[in-house]
DNA sequence: GCAAAAGTGTTGTGTCTACACCCATGT
DNA sequence: ACATGGGTGTAGACACAACACTTTTGC
């Protein structure tokens, strides 16, 4: 049996694939490295895992530095990398995790960092570039079978403020009758009774509406293979 | 800032929830422990991650003493668990992974390792006992939105024989006729030509299927909010 | 013939898309 | 009045569960 010495154990960082939509796209949060390895190239945030702290923890105090953290309304992980070549120098073992911003906030971020769209990433360092795009697809997945929208929107909002984000995070259109029926049958959504002035150009007043729960939840369980009557 | 050797690195563990169903149950490879803390507790095989591996090569390596790897037809990563206070003594991470082996073979496995159901744990070392369910939460979820039954299942079967396998694996019954039906719908399945003799109480000689694939394939994507006119 | 097991026909239900139409507002 | 955007009604497609019924075998 090897001595512990000689096996030396990895560095373990979190990473975060921080998702908002801006503008009618869908952005992550990057971060431009300022050395060597991938000098210049854009990176997620994150950092070390320090004694004593859950990766959750880790990735909420290494986006602390990035964004207000509490505008983060949602965060889970995705997945741990591991390949030994994924850093040309050091062994970094890699979790990554997906965290979404509400569409209402803009959060202060530092001069190094900027929000990119996640259709068009700028030159990636280290596997960053997958681990976005896997942030996306686990986002996108997600929509179709839980509520996780209350994450991208704001508190109360109209079913076409609601259609455009859920367009963007999408990356195809969606019908706005649709969107409300499906979301109200699955109670996903709640009118709040209020309704949106129109703009200068008229049209009828929107209703309001706020998501019921503010916690992930799966709405759409057992498409198949359930079981026995279980109506 | 603090100097890294006052800040070592975690050890890195893979764990694997490996399942079969076995007699008509869905059942967990366990194995006994020799030594404190949790002398005589039940865990998950696995061991640690050594420079040079990925986690997944890490835990196809610790199976090995297991059971047979060419045995376990499907391998997904799960979770990493991060708690500080998940081992009372060191700073371990475990990445946990999912296997599965098909039922039609019955792997040696050392003496101080066995079967056992998943929904009969014995006691479980560390945070084991949480993690052998999430594996079976994987399972349950996978089975009605991809093709994952091709790892519990032989290379060919009836559809009475893989509703039993379904029906261990879901823990709860499934209809023959939706099974087939909804498998068939799929392409998940295909028929072989071939059927299978009545035993000796007579009845009709089943066809016989096999899977389409062998690898996982996602067969139900887009349940809801798919792209317009994707049909 | 009878029991047992496999497989098909059929009906009902629920969910989703698409599209036509109606509603409420600003100019 | 009319353009604009919001919302409802409705029909069709589809997938699924449930159950009755038929088929094929052993005894």
């Amino acid at each position: 049996m090897p001595k512990s010495t000689t096996h030396p154990n990895p560095s373990h960082e979190a990473l975060a694939v921080v998702l908002q939509v801006r503008g009618f796209v869908l952005q992550v949060l990057l971060w431009e490295r300022a050395r060597e390895p991938f000098l210049g190239a854009w990176s997620l945030p994150g950092g070390r895992l320090e004694h004593g702290e859950t990766l959750e923890r880790s990735i909420r105090r290494h986006l602390a530095a990035k964004v207000d953290v509490r505008d983060v309304a949602h965060l889970e992980q995705i997945e741990t990398l591991s390949d030994p070549g994924r850093h040309p120098e050091r062994w970094l073992v890699a979790t990554a995790y997906l965290g979404l911003v509400p569409a209402h906030v803009d959060p202060r971020v530092p001069a190094d960092t900027a929000w990119h769209p996640v259709d068009e990433l700028p030159s990636m360092a280290f596997d960053h570039g997958e681990i976005a795009l896997a942030g996306r697809e686990r986002l996108r997945a997600k929509l179709s079978y839980t509520n996780i929208g209350f994450a991208l929107a704001p508190p109360s909002f109209t079913i076409s403020e609601l259609r455009a984000l859920y367009r963007a995070a999408l990356g195809h259109d969606v019908s706005a009758t649709n969107l409300q029926r499906v979301l109200l049958r699955r109670r996903v959504l709640e009118p709040t009774g209020d309704t949106r002035a129109p703009g200068r150009t008229g049209g009828r007043p929107g209703a309001v509406f706020r998501f019921a729960a503010a916690g992930l939840e799966v709405t759409d369980q057992f498409a198949v293979l359930r079981p026995p009557d279980s109506r």
